[in-house]
DNA sequence: CGTGGAGTTGAGTAACTTCAAGGATCGTGG
DNA sequence: CCACGATCCTTGAAGTTACTCAACTCCACG
């Protein structure tokens, strides 16, 4: 843990918005949670939100922990991690720029069921629940984006069950994968490079696979060219192949 | 489809929501995602509202379906299915009185994810778009209501995601089972019978598993009186057992 | 330059699925 | 009221996937 990330870390308006300092619409109208949203609609949240930097490697809150304030990720990225009593791990989601964390805890008042680590040094914005309720009603604008927000993790969430309950482990991972380079791709000589390091590890506990599966994969992978691996490091060479795979109807079983 | 379940539909408040009409506030205020609502406010939520019956084994729509209506259920039950352009199924959830169908696809304007199909005899209310996007920024009450359901979604969503990730089947069978007398059990002497008509092939759907499995556990299951099954039926006698087999630290495997 | 995290690879095996076939139960129509 | 078709359920046997166990390599960092 805490390790430096190699790549450079994606600044995101940091000028606008140092950690600690209290903010300014313009510092979040940039992003695709508030599109749309009026100016001064944007000013009113962003003055009552704090700003926190969370270094590679740290975490936001512990699973299990009472729920005590609303976050936002404004630049960098996370991986929500979720731990069974009996020790088994599941990354839940990767929540990016523009993606609330702890939301569904808060107004359900349920501990958090997840782990946020980031994975990139990043940048936060933070709400007590109370001056996120408040700005819920004053706005509802807030409300139906909320609303937006959670109904694209319910379809992921549905998503990756679908895959999980009714594919074979080979079709996750490249599915996995793609999601991976279409959320968190930068573009590359030759490719498109996963901007943050992720282990092999991380992918099976994406995929719900063990960690030895996944390096099988991707060394079969990487010998036909199709992407190019290293240690917590990852190029997509050819899309195109790997979406074949994914689509594959090697499925001789209709309806499991 | 189209059986008529054997078993009594539950008569929820129809007196007061005969199909066809419009409503007031006493007719949904029962229902628990209401719970703390002014009662103008349902009468408001109510009267903007029609009532449907939908038989058993019919649709309210069908998957893939530009979304036209928010719905809720006000009595019965469904499940929601997903097939996957492979042919793949999967039971995402089962919605009962007081749930949310389809506001998802209406608030992020993408088509309908899975088909809900009526278990069991239900009434439905049903608004356009339009009129509850309305009562939402009327009342601000509602919007968190919503946030509330949706946020259920989403834990329930990333538990059964991380059973099927890290569990074995006889365990996400056990689980299922557990949730299933938990949500739609009636007691019955010597057990909880799951009220409604369910097939080896739904438990499958549900938990990523082939109906040969699931009727390979339940059979085991009945030989050691755990439960007492028969086609479409199900009865738990023994939820002490059920729920050590589904906690069974079975698990050599630790952070899969 | 040694230590530990990350990745690779092989061999053996358990857990499920697939394939196959037969039996039970329900509703329907003669 | 009984026969028949359609589901639903059960169970055996064979086959496969992906996990477990285990050993070894490769880096990166201190």
């Amino acid at each position: 843990m805490n390790r430096k990330s190699r790549l450079p870390s994606t600044p995101t308006s940091d000028e606008a918005a140092a950690p600690g300092r209290f903010l300014d619409g313009a510092a979040i109208r940039h992003l695709p949670f508030f599109s749309g949203f009026d100016a001064k609609v944007c000013d009113d949240i962003a003055r009552a939100a704090r700003v926190k930097r969370v270094p590679t490697g740290e975490t936001i809150f512990a699973q299990g922990a009472v729920p005590d304030s609303v976050f936002m990720v404004l630049s960098g990225r996370f991986k929500a991690v979720q731990v069974t009593p009996e020790g088994g791990e599941v990354v839940v989601r990767l929540p990016s720029a523009g993606d609330l964390i702890g939301h569904v805890s808060v107004f359900s008042d349920t501990p958090y069921p997840a782990t946020p680590v980031a994975v990139t040094e990043s940048l936060i914005l933070t709400w007590t629940p109370a001056a996120f309720t408040d700005l819920m009603l004053n706005h509802p604008q807030l409300s139906l984006a909320v609303i937006r927000n959670m109904g694209t993790y319910i379809q992921e969430a549905h998503a990756r069950l679908r895959e999980v309950s009714t594919e074979k482990v080979e079709r996750r991972i490249a599915h996995a994968i793609l999601r991976l380079a279409e959320q968190a791709g930068t573009p590359v000589k030759g490719g498109v490079e996963i901007s943050f390091a992720i282990t092999r590890q991380d992918i099976g506990l994406m995929t719900g696979a063990t960690l030895h599966t996944v390096s099988r994969t991707l060394s079969a992978w990487e010998r036909q060219g199709i992407i190019d691996g290293g240690r917590q490091h990852l190029v997509l060479r050819d899309a195109k192949a790997l979406r074949r795979i994914s689509e594959a109807s090697t499925a001789p079983s209709r309806s499991r």
